[in-house]
DNA sequence: TTTTTTGCAAAACCTTTGCAGTTGG
DNA sequence: CCAACTGCAAAGGTTTTGCAAAAAA
């Protein structure tokens, strides 16, 4: 970090300790929050700005799950990456390594190099694909509250 | 549209023909100007009510392409799904048969029933993947404004 | 006439920016 | 000390909502 001119504050200290602390992606609200209001907590500007210089630096990258705000989370080796279902929210977290197969085609079709862990795969979940086929039209309703739009 | 309680108003028309006669998908400024200033155009909170009400009934769906506004277009058969490069911008629009390979794979692989329609895949281009690859650090710098982040 | 739809205005939501003061090295 | 960083406040861009007036059926 030094070497690239950043310094390594307290707020920028709190960003990489609560996406450390962190199971999953976090919103930048709640990194703001501190680990759940116990840590000092730094201004919500504080944190985008810190998220941008250190994904800059390619310590954070940034995930986009539907809609909502963008999630951010440490970019670190066996980098994971998302499936997420259009219906009901269901969401998959799988290892890189798995997804190869499916990246070595997409490439030798189109030249792209993907990579799921920025956008997801967006689809349907088995359960939802189940319902929708079973049922004619798509009459499979989510328990979950937020459709993924 | 009737069976669904659906009238059939000027500015419900408006927004079918623009995106009729639109070549890719569109934002909801761009409906909501006319086409081009020529037609009476509508206040986009219109604008955004009617595609959300089309988009129920399954005659619109939204795309995301990287940041900035969500965009529109008519669901047809013969889906187009899409490609863009995370450096660049550069993107690509395929027939969703191409992918029809990249789709039984991730199936069979996760259950999943992917749709590119809605989220791209996302990745480098193969001209940014080249560049990515030989400088050693990602050094190629974009042509176009706006990189898709 | 009844219900849906519109336009306008205001708000909500996520993110960025300007600025003056503070802090890390 | 000086550049980098912070908090605050204000603004930016996209989307949603409340409401009274207008239009479709």
């Amino acid at each position: 970090m030094r070497q690239r001119g950043l310094r390594l504050s307290a707020a920028r200290r709190l960003v990489l300790e609560a996406l450390l602390a962190a199971d999953g992606p976090m919103s930048a609200e709640e990194i703001a929050a501190g680990l759940g209001g116990r840590v000092p907590s730094s201004d919500i500007s504080s944190v985008y700005r810190n998220l941008q210089a250190l994904e800059e630096i390619g310590v954070v990258r940034h995930v986009h799950l539907g809609h909502g705000p963008g999630l951010h989370a440490l970019s670190v080796r066996g980098e994971r990456e998302h499936l997420t279902c259009e219906r009901c929210a269901d969401h998959r977290v799988v290892p890189s390594a798995e997804l190869d197969e499916v990246r070595d085609l997409i490439r030798r079709r189109f030249g792209y190099r993907a990579d799921f862990a920025h956008f997801p795969i967006v689809g349907l979940c088995p359960r939802c694909a189940a319902a929708a086929t079973s049922g004619g039209h798509s009459r499979y309703q989510s328990t979950q509250k937020e459709e993924v739009r």
